[in-house]
DNA sequence: GACCACCGAGTGAGCGATCGCTCACTTGTC
DNA sequence: GACAAGTGAGCGATCGCTCACTCGGTGGTC
């Protein structure tokens, strides 16, 4: 268990912790984590420090239960899209998903970044690797595009990881982008820069783009 | 003045202030801004307390300090980029330049996105202006490639400032990239992506990549 | 040269305000 | 009455910042 509890009542438990995490974001949010009392986490929950304890044994615990929640949003919707008809349509679809969740999540993308040196190292590992399952599943898709001969050859850990990436810059430089762009304006942009990438040079874009 | 000092000699100030950062930096990279305290940053400064606010008026003068010589060692080194024979060695020569500045100052950069919260608004807004500038100096380059027809249409600013962003991801996601790619590995392959994006569909690649 | 008033630079004990976390205690339920 | 859940005053350890003070050098006066 990565993180301890005092309380044996399983589903006293998550229910708890449910509450403390949507109230504390909103907190962490705005102060950040260091800014961020114990005392503060306990009042927006509407607990006393005492009981916050109870679910937590350290201020970090807060921090890991924030993050994961928050990086669960995003690795559960783009690893639950179904293949399409082709490696391109599939790539799309996946990117799009996530270009949206993270357009969701703008100001929580932005926290893990700022905070993740706050974080245990056990807790950022597990991020991480969940950041590693994103990418691996789009570089899976880009190499069977690979295969199929649909794409040109490139590297498709660095693709993948590069697509995650400019979703995130949404996220970390969204003051710069306001002004050009909305959302899908931002996607589309991306994308297409993303097809030429990974389509061969000499074949026209299909209908797609 | 942005960060006001107690001291009129101008050449102390300048000496004290080159001292408070270089030392501070380090304790920064290492505890991150809250973890750091005043004391910390007076003694590894080797002045007291009393005497370092006499350069600083709060805290977060000395992380804008911090901040600014980081920034200003990226952004001079691009801006000073002279202009090579075609744009588009141009802009293989200025992104070279600026992956290779980011690489060596990893840690920095990583910081600089950390702790972008802590700072006050007017000392985050003078960084701002300052990655705005490196993003149009890209931007023109590409803006003379597409005027030359070398390029085909895309948006310059928004590819100027995924190159930046790519450049970044190296200090970001260094954690991931370090298995597959060294710093020139990585920037060759980057470069060869955005190669792709900006040059026309039909033509063959030119010597350069 | 002797004296002194002045001033800018440097000092660090100490202030008030937190902070994370604990634990002796109360409450509610069966 | 046993026990799990909840409580919050209080502990020790900081923290950012101040301010009354020391110190050494400079220049004016005799």
């Amino acid at each position: 268990m990565v993180v301890p509890a005092k309380v044996a009542d399983e589903a006293l438990l998550a229910g708890r912790r449910q509450q403390i995490v949507s109230t504390a974001t909103g907190v962490m949010l705005e102060k950040g984590f260091h800014r961020t009392s114990i005392r503060d986490i306990a009042a927006a929950a509407d607990i006393t420090m005492g009981t916050l304890y109870l679910y937590i044994s350290r201020k970090e615990d807060v921090l890991y239960l924030i993050a994961s929640a928050i990086m669960e949003d995003l690795s559960d919707g783009l690893l639950a899209v179904e293949p399409r008809e082709t490696p391109l349509d599939t790539l799309h679809a996946a990117a799009e998903h996530f270009f949206n969740a993270v357009a969701g999540l703008r100001k929580e993308v932005a926290l893990l970044y700022r905070e993740s040196a706050s974080m245990l190292p056990e807790h950022l590992e597990v991020l991480k690797q969940s950041e590693l399952r994103e990418r691996d599943f789009l570089a899976e898709i880009i190499r069977q595009g690979m295969d199929a001969g649909q794409f040109r050859t490139v590297n498709p850990e660095l693709v993948a990881h590069n697509i995650i990436m400019l979703a995130h810059m949404w996220a970390l430089k969204g003051w710069a982008l306001k002004d050009d762009f909305d959302v899908s304006s931002y996607f589309n942009a991306q994308f297409d820069l993303i097809l030429a990438d990974v389509l061969p040079k000499r074949r026209e874009r299909s209908a797609l783009a």
